[in-house]
DNA sequence: TCTGGGGTCCTCTAGCCC
DNA sequence: TCTGGGGCTAGAGGACCC
């Protein structure tokens, strides 16, 4: 799902893994395994009967994005992160599906499950990506990274029915790459003795963090491929695109990557957003809106047990201009109903009017729950513990038994110049 | 063609304090 | 008393990733 379809393929294919065995991969003890296709092919697999289809998983809405395609589809040019209805019009006979996150999730789970039976040092990246750091694995199965990577292929195709890419390499930015490469069904091994000759060929764009502006940016100085960036000295490359994103793309086009697979990782922020079918100018709705919102970010925080500090609020007007805004509070909540009144003090007194395609709540500064309890006056505490209530209510009867009042179908209370009460504790 | 949703990280600026 | 600079933090926005 990631750029790798634009990446050349002719230059690598002597790192292609065969029947006949791999490259030297001593030295290489970082895999990267993507699985292909991950939505649509987890799709194909609940429904047999549309394997020789072309598959298309996205929003299906008038704002969707495609977000999975098989590889029939992907042969009339459909790719991921386009419109679905670019996609509808390149390819009108593809099977169109909403996502089954649930089941996504499930497989996922089980595919890592296999990966940690392997070793303890995996990264999940996403749901269909990993790191795997398989140094400590070698002696105890008695084989090299590239036999592991052979192994996990075999067992996510045998176990789950789908297929996955695995790149080797002595650096998780080279495994990465060769993973992309590999793909459909590949595995590819590139020897510590070649990582600049397999890098220096690539466009810039192949560098994790170049994007289309800062290729842009590079391409407008001459900085065509990964040689030119390491051949750019230093200083000059940190006044084109600053000191940080700089000393990072010297060290990886010079095959530099220190990186260590890192099991977990706390999150940092956590949110909900929502694109409209139309654009709304309507403050009440947006307000409602922002309560959904507001709700989901909260349930999402309490199912974790964290709390965040700072709610901000983001805007997508029509013309694609997005501006965000945040508030600090004293201290750290999980309570739908102080996320959703920051969120709406921010929306009435900082967002501009206009027409709304987008608007989104995310809370920051995380940390455990537990901590500040204490410091929750009475009436946040009876918020806390209707909501607490509520998932419980949730957790027996559905997602859709417990809402606020305000989400309930009415004609919205366009008075504006009250909150709902707290629950009496 | 017309751009989702969930995130992370970086840079720049402004305000505050010393 | 006024002013300037450094360090720190919060906030805004952009770019990027999957």
């Amino acid at each position: 799902m990631g750029r790798s379809a634009d990446l050349p393929r002719g230059l690598v294919e002597k790192y292609r893994a065969g029947p006949g065995g791999w490259p030297d991969d001593t030295g290489c003890p970082m895999l990267h395994v993507d699985m292909d296709a991950f939505y649509a092919s987890v799709e194909i697999r609940e429904r047999p009967e549309l394997a020789d289809r072309p598959v298309v998983v996205g929003g299906v809405g008038v704002r969707g994005v495609v977000s999975s395609a098989n590889y029939i589809a992907r042969e009339y040019g459909v790719r991921s992160a386009m419109p679905t209805g670019q996609a509808r019009r390149l390819c009108p006979t593809a099977v169109f599906l909403p996502p089954t996150f649930p089941l996504y999730q499930e497989v996922s789970a089980g595919v890592l499950a296999i990966f940690r039976e392997i070793t303890p040092l995996v990264e999940p990246l996403s749901l269909d990506e990993a790191f795997l750091d398989v140094s400590g694995a070698l002696r105890r199965l008695r084989t090299t990274p590239a036999g592991i990577g052979a192994l996990v292929r075999r067992r996510v195709r045998a176990e789950h029915g789908i297929v996955c890419s695995v790149g080797v390499g002595p650096t998780k930015f080279v495994a990465k790459l060769a993973s992309g490469l590999a793909k459909p069904d590949g595995m590819l091994v590139v020897p510590r003795s070649e990582v600049l000759a397999f890098l220096h060929p690539l466009p810039v764009s192949a560098l994790w963090g170049v994007g289309k502006k800062t290729a842009e940016k590079l391409r407008d100085v001459g900085l065509e491929r990964v040689s030119d960036v390491a051949a750019t000295p230093l200083p000059r490359l940190r006044r084109m695109v600053g000191v940080a994103m700089a000393d990072h793309l010297h060290a990886l086009s010079h095959g530099h990557d220190d990186r260590a697979v890192v099991p977990e990782s706390a999150e940092k922020s956590i949110g909900a957003e929502e694109t409209f079918e139309t654009d709304h100018f309507d403050r009440e709705l947006l307000r409602r809106e922002l309560l959904r919102l507001a709700e989901r970010t909260a349930a999402s925080l309490r199912a974790r047990g964290l709390r965040g500090r700072t709610v901000a609020i983001k805007v997508r007007y029509s013309d694609f201009t997005t501006i965000s805004r945040s508030r600090t509070l004293p201290v750290a909540t999980d309570v739908t109903q102080e996320i959703f009144r920051t969120a709406a003090q921010l929306l009435a007194e900082q967002a501009p009017p206009g027409a709304v395609r987008l608007i989104g709540v995310r809370v920051e500064q995380l940390g455990a729950d537990g901590t500040e309890q204490l410091a929750l006056d009475a009436p946040e505490q009876g918020w806390r513990e209707a909501d607490q209530a509520a998932d419980k209510a949730r957790l027996k009867f559905g997602s859709a038994a417990i809402r606020p009042a305000a989400l309930l179908g009415k004609a919205p209370d366009r008075s504006g110049a009250t909150e709902p009460r707290p629950p009496r504790g």
